[in-house]
DNA sequence: ACTTGATCTAGACCTCACTCCAGCTCGTAG
DNA sequence: CTACGAGCTGGAGTGAGGTCTAGATCAAGT
């Protein structure tokens, strides 16, 4: 774990926008959402410094979002976390609950897979053998 | 192929939401939108009497759409179909494209379910031995 | 004829997840 | 000191993809 790097220096926002992949202006949002377990720190002249399990944090979420979770069961999960030890169970299910949906999205995409890859035979070999025949005058 | 239904009655759009599993709202957006290949036929009194071809093209842009193909690119591939036979490579290539698409979003899903379940076994393992460890305190 | 329920149109509205802007401040390099 | 880029805030704007409303019409049942 932790983002193979310094353990202590903290990182200014564009830093982690660089590592995280979100934009500047998404790390902002997210933490006005809430969607950050802890506030973010601040230098005296008020710009934000991430710490590293800040960035480990966002990687999280990065990869939650990335399979879909809506950023309100982020801001849950968050909120989770942030009122400390006695709500594993709690975690587990929302994480839980989500592996399922991403398990489910996977099927189905893989049945659109195949669906477009029949579609693509159809039109390769329709292309073969030259054109002709209504490839979709009334269906295919 | 058709679907599996008398192969002329015309229907409603009521029945073509059901069996599609589109709204009607969403199906006369579509139509709004271009996404159709034809025309849909009107009763005299003006109500749209939709094809099984109708429903067969309705059910591939259900797949297609699932599989996150944005409406512009259902629109473009809907104009070339309507623009009937000439543009076969370019439909192809459309479709591979997505489909290539598809595969990466697979991919990418896969590995967020590996990071969720390996999220969710820590959870698992902290609960089953019992409440303690800031398991966040820092970062998991 | 009356009632009921499905449809019709045009257009306003909605959610989600950001993204961008104005106007200002910070901080580092020359 | 000056410049200049990166960061700050609050709030408005964007784009995708629908969804909903109002007010009228159509069609079938009783």
């Amino acid at each position: 774990m932790a983002t193979t790097e310094t353990p202590a220096e903290p990182l200014s926002i564009g830093e982690v926008a660089e590592r995280t992949g979100l934009s500047v202006h998404a790390l902002r949002f997210y933490e006005r959402e809430g969607l950050l377990v802890g506030p973010v720190r601040r230098t005296s002249g008020g710009r934000r410094r991430y710490t590293t399990s800040d960035v480990d944090w966002l990687l999280i979420c990065v990869k939650l979002r990335e399979s879909g979770m809506p950023l309100a069961d982020l801001k849950r999960f968050a909120e989770l976390v942030r009122h400390g030890p006695g709500n594993e169970a709690e975690r587990l299910r929302l994480l839980d609950a989500h592996r399922q949906r991403v398990d489910a999205q996977i099927q189905a995409l893989e049945e659109c897979r195949s669906v477009i890859t029949w579609k693509v035979a159809v039109y390769a070999e329709h292309l073969a053998r030259g054109e002709a025949e209504g490839l979709w005058a009334p269906t295919t």
